[in-house]
DNA sequence: CCAGTTAAACTGACCAGTCAGTACAAATAA
DNA sequence: TTATTTGTACTGACTGGTCAGTTTAACTGG
């Protein structure tokens, strides 16, 4: 698709950087376009000629974003018995890794009709897709208790980590990645199907 | 200190009913004073004589909504053996009830520093602390498994629900709320100790 | 050459906050 | 009872600033 790589690569990934340094305090309206051309080091001009626009700049950060997570989510495999703590463990080290991109997946994702909702949408769809198969080889291996519907509990699951990963560094931050991951598990232990 | 009751009060809600009607689709930065002033049908100048700011606004639109959902969710009491179920009904009828606060709540709480980084950190604190002293009940009756840090399984669960009542409204509102509150209870089944 | 980038000045819409003035009810005076 | 004052709530045109997006002319490295 791209014969040559050149050189805008290298700026967008600057402007990516940028921006999620930027958007953790301000959120992603309230955030100016020189801001993020100044922190990226820059021409403003620059942004609208990789972007089109700010919202075409907003679009491709959370395509970016959302492929990197996909990538550690699809390389949890191996033993069924500890897929839950992979899945979790990959989730939570992301989001400790792009604390902003967590900020700015739960501020825009459950908006209504809002501007990058259908892109959103996509993203989560991406997202939970995989954690719906990763949960589905639990359920064909027998883990998963009777009831347990698993679109629903991927959904769930998602949105847990999101949160729980958000609270830990924005109120518990102290806490180590480890911790952390145990409580999740010990929340959804009921998954699993045993009472440890 | 006030001899007579006066209008404000109704203006306030006025006020408050407007912003929650608008805020869901727009988010709170980026929905203007005018529209707000335009929805609840009273001036703009309105808006600044009883809350000062828009800040000023927002920040009495979360404690009046805080209120609302503790005052549920304090009522939650009775048997301890379905207090969860309670306190998740609780939560997923206030927030059915007013959707676009749940919105408000998630895209605004974990945001690093934000300008009602303050006023919200109370607010979890007041709400998170209820549901700690219902789960503390269930603890003492020996409804926990070992192991269960009360504290952080009240963050996990507060953060839980709200994310499954705003997944729900966003992805699939033709399930009921009894459907999506036993889905909740499967997934933090692991809390009771016991396996269905 | 030329795709990408730069710096700077500019436009036009939008918006938070202001302020002089209106409306009206209760308190007080005549 | 009627007239006058006072305080509270509200109004909406206006201001000053901000910011997305545009334009242009010049520069740079491959």
């Amino acid at each position: 698709m791209s014969p040559r790589p050149g050189r805008t690569d290298v700026t967008k990934r600057k402007l990516f950087d940028a921006t999620l340094r930027l958007a953790g305090t301000r959120g992603m309206v309230g955030l100016t376009v020189d801001e993020i051309a100044a922190e990226a080091g820059v021409a403003k001009g620059t942004v609208y000629y990789n972007f089109g626009s700010k919202d075409g700049l907003i679009d491709a950060l959370l395509r970016y974003g959302v492929d990197l997570l996909a990538a550690r989510l699809s390389s949890a495999d191996g033993d069924a018995s500890d897929t839950l703590s992979r899945l979790i463990d990959g989730m939570l080290a992301f989001f400790a890794e792009y604390p902003t991109f967590a900020q700015l997946l739960v501020s825009e994702l459950w908006r209504t009709p809002g501007q990058w909702q259908q892109t959103l949408s996509l993203l989560r769809e991406q997202v939970t897709s995989i954690i719906r198969g990763q949960l589905q080889r639990l359920a064909d291996a027998g883990e998963l208790p009777e009831g347990v519907a698993v679109p629903t509990a991927s959904a769930a699951l998602f949105g847990t980590v999101l949160v729980v990963a958000l609270d830990w560094q924005v109120f518990a931050p102290e806490r180590s990645q480890e911790e952390v991951r145990d409580s999740v598990l010990t929340l959804v232990r009921g998954l699993r199907g045993t009472v440890g």
